[in-house]
Order: structure tokens, then C-alpha cells, then sequence
DNA sequence: ACCTGAACACCGTTCAAGT
DNA sequence: ACCTGAACACCGTTCAAGT
């Protein structure tokens, strides 16, 4: 999809602007204020532009935050050495998607996508499917291994994030403490026995224990 | 936060229209067309009063959405009967709670809220909570066990909600057929080997399955 | 207390025309 | 081929006033 313009033999009138340029001057505005701050209209002014001009070299903002979810994973996305031992390098792998994505809030909105997030991230992928296959697993098991990863790690980066843009926004703090202050111990005994120490027991990253449970579980022949 | 507005002495004007009906039409507007087409004017006109006349009911649409999330939890989930065995009333309390968020597409842009989606899932949280305990583990691990499962049951409903989007609305189908056809089998073996049958795979509903080994592995003792 | 009208400050996108 | 101006069909929310 991100198929640069080919320059033919420019039989019009030349560029003022390019498709590299829109999703660069997009990627400063996502990052530096936030996604909901990128508007074909900003992004105009910004390029010194008219927001028509974009429409020619990008389909609709749709296209514009995918391409500008690949612009990232391709930058952020360094192969890191993995363990020769496939079960940790399944459990690498899936780590560095997860740190590349944490490290960038905006990216929520357009993650969401499918079960490759882009192209840049099929090298890990291939590791993870690759691990399970090794492990022992069916080609078939593998796919389905690596889809519930996926789902685990895109649901924590999602329910993260959102959770934190709730607790920016307004006191949704108070409310959860209101919920958990009225317990019914008979009803919700477990609940009600941790309430105090549910807070700070969700603030704590668990993701790595999660992803070495699940990957166990996968491995685990059943 | 439901609070329903306490009608004290009525010193003022008679209300022409409650919470309640707010919240009804905006349930039916969003059940019948998504919610992307709920607006806060389309509200107003579908109740025959004016977008200002919402504002004194809800705080905002936000409110509104989170309210409607409420509504939904609370008819939806009805509570199964459970299994006494803690491993699988864990895998059913979850699967619950999946099964009704799964039959609501338009849920997902509101879900991705916190690690409590609605108050009436505490009672799922309770179970799975308790299930955990019950087969040894402390409170504290049964709380990040909980958000474990909840990543993976949230990460699940929405990946598949916007895969499902994305198809609807263009040819991404292309787009993924094009990059796994174009598969170098030097570089990503694994991925090549099974680049045709990605898709129907990709397809197969495979929740229970990850949900399962996703408890097996958190219940291994490590 | 509850509702209305008018306004503010925006959106994404299309269409027809210009160079 | 690339860009512009003007317009279409909307948004959520605030403010001041009415009953």
C-alpha cells in the first residue's frame, strides 16, 4: 500500500508537495499533540496547503493513519537479537511489538487494524509462528498461537491506554473507588477482601507474567 | 455515576424528557445503525427536542456512551450457572462476559475503558477471582490473572470488531492477499508455508481455545 | 428546573474550475 | 498532473434568554 507515486514522465505540472511530506508533517503533529489534534485541515495549513491538496496524494484520513501506523513500525520496529530457545523468542518477539506500541500512545485508534498490524512487524511474526511450530505445534495451532498473543498484547496496549486517557480526562478515579468502597462482602467476598489493593494491583505491568502464562498454556499439549 | 436524577420537591418546570429516554433512544439509534451514527443532534430531533436539551440530562456524550455501556451490561449479562469445578466456572464467567460483548459490535469504541467495564460484571470479576484463589493462587496473582484474561478477551472482541470494519468498508482483503502472496520463503519461511490457508485460519473462532491455555499457564504453578 | 435559539469553532469530503 | 475556492452536510458544546 505505501506505493510511492511513481514518477512518470511528469507530463503535468510538477509537485508542490509530496505524499512523504503530508506523513511526516502528520507524524509531528500526532506526536507531539496527540491524534485527535491530526486534521486534513490542520495538516493544510500546517503543509502550507489546502486541504484538497492531501486528497491527491493519500485516499482519506483513513489511509493517511495506516500509513502513518506503517511510517511507524518501520522506524520503531528494530529486529532485536532473539534466544536461540524458542519458547523465550517467542516470548522476545512478542515483547518488542509490545514495547514499540506502548511507547506510542496515538497508535491505539488506527492498531486496532487486523492481525498484522503492518508489514514491517511480519519478521516477528514469523518468529513467534515459527517458535510454536518448533515447540512442537501444527502449522494450523501455530497461526492460532500467535493470533492469541496478538489479541493479548494489542487488548493490553487498548485497555491501557484508554484507561489512561479516562484518568486525564476526569475523575473516573473517584468513581471506581466509589464502586469498590460499596462491596457487598456477602455477594462479592474476593472483591470486596482486595478492594483496597485493587488500584495499585492494576497499575503494576504484569504484561511480561501474562504472556509467559499464555505462551505456557499454548505449549502445553492438551 | 447512574444516579437517576432525585426527584426532590419539583420547584420548577415539569421535565419534558428523562434519563431514561435519552438513554432508550440512544440505545435503539445505536442497536439499529452504530454508533457511529449516534450524534447528540440526531438524539435531539429523534425525541423531538433540541441538542441543549440532552446536555441537562447527560454530562456529555461521553457520559452518555459509558451510561449506554451500563444499560447493555445489565440486560445482557445474565448470570449462567456455574460450574463448581474453579477452572471452568473461570472459562465460562469469561466466556460470558465474551459472549455478550461479541454480540454487541458497536460496544468496542466504548469497551476499552478500564479493567471494570460495567458494575454489572462484577459479579464475572468475582467468579473469576475466586476461581483463581480456589486453585492456589494468592490474591494478588488472581487480580493479575483477571487482567490477563481481560486483556485477552477485550484484545479479542476488538481486533476482530475492526478486522471486521476494515473488510466491510474497502478491499484490505487484497491488501493482505497481495503482501502474503508476495512472501519471500528465504526470508519467512513459516509465514510462506502457510500463506494460503491464513485467511480461513485467521477466520476460525479460536477464542476459547487461547482462553484456555491462557488459564492453564496462569494456573501452572512457575 | 428545565428547555430553546442562535452562535462558536470546528469537521471530512466533493465538485468544478484553474494552471 | 496537481492544486485551489467555494460549498455541502455535518459535528459537540457554550451562552444568554425564556417559561
Amino acid at each position: 500500500m505505501p506505493q510511492p507515486s511513481a514518477p512518470r514522465k511528469s507530463p503535468g505540472r510538477p509537485p508542490r508537495i509530496s505524499r512523504e511530506e503530508v506523513i511526516g508533517t502528520a507524524r509531528r503533529i500526532v506526536t507531539e499533540e496527540g491524534v485527535d489534534r491530526l486534521t486534513m485541515r490542520r495538516l493544510a495549513t500546517e503543509i502550507g496547503s489546502t486541504p484538497m491538496a492531501l486528497y491527491h496524494h493519500v485516499r482519506n484520513k483513513e489511509e493517511l493513519l495506516v500509513l502513518l501506523l506503517d511510517d511507524y513500525a518501520a522506524q520503531a520496529l528494530r529486529r532485536p537479537e532473539l534466544p536461540a530457545h524458542p519458547r523465550r523468542r517467542i516470548v522476545v518477539a512478542a515483547a518488542a511489538i509490545h514495547e514499540a506500541l506502548a511507547a506510542c500512545p496515538w497508535i491505539v485508534e488506527v492498531l486496532t487494524a487486523d492481525d498484522l498490524m503492518s508489514t514491517s512487524a511480519l519478521w516477528f511474526v514469523e518468529q513467534i509462528v515459527d517458535g510454536l511450530v518448533e515447540c512442537g505445534l501444527s502449522p494450523e495451532r501455530a497461526v492460532h498461537g500467535y493470533r492469541a498473543i496478538w489479541y493479548y498484547t494489542a487488548g493490553e496496549i487498548v485497555v491501557r491506554a484508554t484507561a489512561a486517557r479516562r484518568r486525564a480526562d476526569d475523575d473516573r478515579g473517584t468513581y471506581r473507588e466509589q464502586v469498590f468502597g460499596d462491596l457487598d462482602p456477602g455477594e462479592l467476598p474476593r472483591l470486596a477482601q482486595i478492594a483496597d489493593r485493587w488500584a495499585p494491583l492494576t497499575g503494576e505491568d504484569t504484561y511480561l507474567d501474562g504472556l509467559r502464562a499464555l505462551v505456557d498454556g499454548l505449549l502445553a499439549a492438551r
